[in-house]
DNA sequence: GCAATATCGTGAAATTTGTAACGATTATGC
DNA sequence: GCATAATCGTTACAAATTTCACGATATTGC
């Protein structure tokens, strides 16, 4: 199989929430330009996106909604469900932890923790909160897939090396700081901040 | 002045980030090699990316790290302040509210609002939540930068139009949407789901 | 003061990403 | 059944982005 690019993948996963949405909707098929229309990005793009996993689509009709989910989710997300561990359970350890999309679909929180013992021991949302201490050894345990780092900026590297330490080889990291870690562990950052002031600055170009 | 690509934009917070840093380290100058080697990008693209702004760097020395974020923080942000209106004061709006480095650094929460009255006539962390119904009434006369979308999906859109309406041109939307909106109106999406997802897929390419 | 060296800034080459054009294919209407 | 129209998949092209290579310049050590 090719290499399919970081770009195409977050496309690609667009795509598919689109396609979830369509099928609540009771539709069948979505052609291209439909697709186009909905997710902002060109038709033409998505026809390339989509031939990176075969030819789906049927002239004249379109694609067929659920198969075409089924195809890019398979290539994509090879697993059936993706565990996340999350370390950090306060405003935007909650956040996650609560937000509605996970759960029901492929990403499930496996296990939280948080340094504070007034939060661990809890139980949000079904997912236990531990006290940081037992953190290595149970997500050594677990085989989770992705390490989450929710915890003030102080800690942040602690807990990277904790997260590389189990031998987690994806990191999504909302603290503020550039993480050191080996360079076969992939590291996703969302600073909010530099999120925020992109937001501004792309808007005033 | 050239026309700054998105991606330069966000590499050359991502210095500016990295240039606080180091300046609350002490530190007066760094090569560009040095920011490479924090940051994660190259020396030449941070080079570049610099260039863009002018010549700050002194060879055989580097760059005066308070210079080069206050020549980088001129270029880009041309406002000292700017103002940010939050819809949604759930989990995920509470993190926002109460996110370390707002208040402190460029952006500020001018308001937020909620259509829970519960949570609304709250204050969070020196931020006054108001009902929805005043929005559009308030955020008219205050003159925001950006609107920012914390709230479930189903009242997404409606929140967006009501940006819109308020003459707001740059919107951070953290429901898993896409959003109808003019097209001189900017949107920045952070679906959760959608960046662990590439995380995962990012990671195991 | 001069040679050696580290670092910047930048034009050119290479790579990646996106766009346009178009033949191939399938449904529709007559 | 055949012309028409819509849509896919793909090849060739264009644009954007990154990397490379190297001249210019400032400091250091002798």
């Amino acid at each position: 199989m090719k290499n399919i690019s970081s770009k195409t993948i977050s496309r690609v996963l667009l795509c598919v929430r689109t396609l979830e949405s369509l099928m609540r909707e009771g539709k069948i098929t979505i052609s291209s330009g439909g697709l186009a229309r909905i997710t902002g990005l060109t038709d033409v793009q998505i026809r390339k996106d989509i031939s990176n996993f075969g030819k789906v689509g049927i002239p004249r009709v379109g694609y067929n909604i659920r198969d075409l989910k089924t195809v890019l989710e398979e290539f994509i997300l090879r697993k059936n469900v993706i565990r996340v561990i999350l370390f950090g359970a306060g405003n935007l350890g909650k956040a996650i932890l609560k937000y509605a999309g996970f759960g029901k679909q492929k990403l499930k929180i496996v296990a939280a923790f948080d340094r504070d013992k007034k939060k661990s021991e809890k139980v949000i949302n079904g997912v236990k909160v531990y006290p940081f201490e037992k953190a290595l050894f149970l997500i050594k345990k677990s085989t989770a897939d992705i390490g989450v780092i929710a915890v003030p900026q102080e800690a942040s590297q602690e807990v990277a090396d904790l997260i590389v330490a189990a031998g987690i080889k994806s990191i999504v990291n909302f603290a503020p700081v550039s993480l050191k870690v080996p360079k076969e562990v992939h590291v996703r950052n969302i600073d909010l901040t530099i999120e925020f002031l992109s937001a501004y600055c792309d808007a005033s170009v």
